[in-house]
RNA sequence: GCCCUUGUAGCUCAGCUGGUAGAGCAAUUGAUUUGUAAUCAAUAGGUCCGCGGUUCGAAUCCGUGCGGGGGCACCA
């Protein structure tokens, strides 16, 4: 006789015991029709699961996460259903719910192509329209192991095969023909899943997701509730897609690359232009906080990347280079022996520490091919890099000053969503435990300090530290991993640095590495996508472009271009022969903030006509007033 | 690095089952002197990614290398 306690209180006497259904059932015929899941005690279930004793429940339909999850869950079940139906002897393995739809790994030698794709949707389809029932049966473990094998899943035998003693097997079967083991819940049959998804791509992937292992077929869809979510994501995926950097890198002519070496980019003049904006802008803000610019060589001897460890550690990624005299040098995948070095040269005091030294240095890492990612990913970068040599006593103060100039720049970027990421000890890396223990306690309190939302990756520190890193948010809710705060006990004494102390005694210094941007490249690919090309006026590459309504006036456009330049904007004026519609259309496909008209009203009056990016409105300004107005806006706190 | 996919003019792309290449935009030249998103006309432009093979004949088929894309693995 079981009691059952709905979310808003309220009870339902059941006389026998009860399955979620027919709890549904009791509440209304609507919820009935909608309920997909049921929540016993906390504890998704299937809505058939028998209800014996008092539970607290809660019914979840397609508006529920955990509706939808559920909705998405089947889906992958139902595609593999399909695909083991139209393509005998594919093996099953593992078929989870990702963000926005699932994904589910098969062993088969014939790839699937996109015509595969259709046709497993359609069977899909077929499956869902026959609304095949859900029948959950739970197995002995020997059954279940020796049944796989025996049919030729040798995957789903191993998977069965890792699951702990204790836990209970459940097979879910949908329909009379196809079962697959599963922790479950599902729905109660096919037909609940509705027609809101789409097969979107197939891939290869690591059985286990380790590299040693075979490679399996990985089938991505999406799903959803209903056709309007699933439009309404596909017509995200589209937008993303629109803003893409290396699209609007080659549109808006700032960069490319080309065989003759992957992965690193050819900057054109406006590229390169938004480059060294945010280097100045940085610089500025560098300055304003007390660090001292430095530049070491990009080229150095084998025998310091062997002291510092990264031959070792790091080698697989480094580029070498041998000498006609056979020395063996390397090109520097980080910037900080060099740095070291730089402190190392002449006598330190306590008194002098911290010293923040930065450097935008350009490094080169030989990256996997497959990682290579237009600005994304490269295998040249230059970081604003900065080391910030201290004592112990002061980690934990100079991490909150650099999470707040952090802080600081990413709001003038207009990223003003940030979290943390703090990694400690890997697998792979040099100094004693001890050491790893005081440089993780003093991190991670920074990293409270700064009150910001963190999570914790285990074991994927630097070989020489623990990290944090920055992870910001875009105006289309993309994450972005930018800046990196390292604390590192190690480098410092494996490279000799010292410092003396108030005792006269010599003693290591604790290094602080650390990259705002991270990579000025990648950065510029972020900032590309985040603001779709259209930069706020202080950072775009070309501000201005002044345009003559004929060349009667072009005179007066060259004065006018030059006067902005004279106040620091940038300004190009388009003497070409082609009529005004023509070059406002041009201008505006290349996303230039503001085009300045100029005829004769603009003469007789000493103004420009303005237009800007995204708006057909005139707004005609005086010279002066625009020169003033302009130049004050443009810096970074304009923004 | 691995799986799949892809590579034609400066750019975007067409070229069915093999018969040595086309369009639009851009460029050049000429005409048009233009007031807010493409003025008109003419001309020129190609090692069809490289190498090898099949074939009387290859942009097209096969092999291989390199590059791009989507994932996986990697991201110190």
């Amino acid at each position: 006789m079981p009691t059952i306690t709905l979310p808003d209180g309220n009870n339902i006497k059941f006389q026998n015991e009860v399955t979620g259904l027919e709890i549904a059932e009791k509440i209304s015929k609507s919820l009935a029709k909608q309920a997909l899941i049921i929540s016993v005690n906390g504890e998704l279930k299937d809505l058939y699961h028998i209800i014996k004793k008092d539970s607290l429940i809660k019914i979840f339909t397609a508006k529920d996460p955990e509706g939808l999850e559920v909705i998405r869950h089947d889906t992958a079940h139902i595609m593999a259903m399909a695909v083991q139906e139209l393509y005998p002897g594919t093996q099953v393995t593992i078929g989870p719910v990702i963000e926005n739809g699932f994904y589910y790994d098969f062993a088969r030698k014939e790839p699937f192509t996109e015509d595969d794709l259709k046709k497993i949707e359609k069977r899909m389809s077929e499956i869902i329209d026959k609304d095949v029932k859900t029948r959950r049966e739970v197995w002995k473990r020997e059954k279940a192991i020796s049944h796989f094998k025996k049919i030729g899943e040798k995957y789903k035998a191993e998977i069965i095969e890792s699951i702990p003693n204790n836990e209970e097997l459940s097979i879910y079967h949908h329909g009379d023909t196809w079962y697959d083991l599963c922790r479950g819940p599902h729905l109660v049959s096919s037909g609940k899943i509705g027609k809101a998804f789409k097969l979107t791509k197939v891939s290869g992937a690591y059985w286990r997701g380790n590299s040693k292992n075979e490679m399996l077929q990985r089938i991505y869809g999406t799903g959803w509730a209903n056709l309007k979510d699933l439009n309404a994501y596909l017509k995200r995926i589209e937008e993303a897609e629109k803003r893409d950097h290396r699209k609007l890198g080659k549109e808006m002519d700032l960069f490319h690359f080309r065989e003759e070496s992957p992965g690193s980019v050819f900057w054109h003049e406006k590229g390169w232009a938004l480059f060294q904006k945010l280097i100045d802008y940085m610089r500025m803000k560098q300055d304003n906080a007390g660090y001292k610019e430095i530049n070491t060589p990009e080229v150095l001897d084998r025998a310091l990347w062997e002291k510092s460890g990264h031959w070792e550690k790091f080698g697989a990624n480094m580029y070498t280079s041998i000498t006609p005299d056979e020395k063996v040098f390397a090109i520097k995948p980080m910037n900080c022996p060099g740095c070291i070095e730089v402190f190392n040269q002449g006598l330190k005091s306590y008194k002098d520490l911290p010293i923040k030294m930065s450097e935008f240095g350009k490094v080169h890492r030989y990256e996997p091919s497959g990682a290579l990612h237009g600005l994304l990913r490269v295998r040249a970068f230059t970081q604003d890099d900065a080391h910030i040599f201290c004592t112990e006593d002061q980690i934990t103060k100079e991490c909150l000053i650099v999470t707040d100039l952090i802080l600081e720049i990413y709001k003038d970027l207009g990223f003003e969503n940030v979290i943390l990421k703090y990694s400690d000890r890997p697998d792979l890396r040099v100094g004693d435990d001890n050491v790893w223990d005081k440089a993780e306690t003093a991190l991670l309190e920074a990293v409270k300090a700064t009150k910001l939302e963190y999570s914790i990756n285990k074991g994927e520190g630097a070989f020489y530290g623990p990290k944090i890193e920055f992870v910001l948010r875009d105006a289309i809710g993309r994450d972005w991993q930018c800046g990196t705060l390292q604390v590192d006990f190690n480098l410092p004494g494996r490279l000799g640095a010292s410092y003396i102390d108030k005792d006269g005694q010599k003693k290591v210094p604790v290094l602080l590495h650390r990259a705002l941007f991270g990579s000025l490249e990648r950065f510029i690919g972020i900032l590309i996508e985040n603001y779709a090309g259209k930069f706020p006026f202080w950072i775009s590459p070309l501000q201005t472009v002044v345009i003559p309504i004929s060349d009667e006036f072009d005179n007066y456009a060259i004065q006018v271009s030059k006067k902005i330049k004279d106040e620091g904007i940038s300004s190009f004026v388009d003497l070409k022969k082609h009529n005004l519609n023509y070059k406002i259309r041009d201008h505006s496909h290349a996303k230039i903030p503001l085009l300045l008209i100029c005829g004769k009203k603009e003469v007789d009056s000493n103004s420009v006509t303005i237009r800007r990016l995204d708006s057909n409105k005139q707004e005609n300004m005086d010279l002066n007033l625009f020169l003033k107005t302009f130049s004050a806006l443009n810096k970074a706190s304009s923004n």
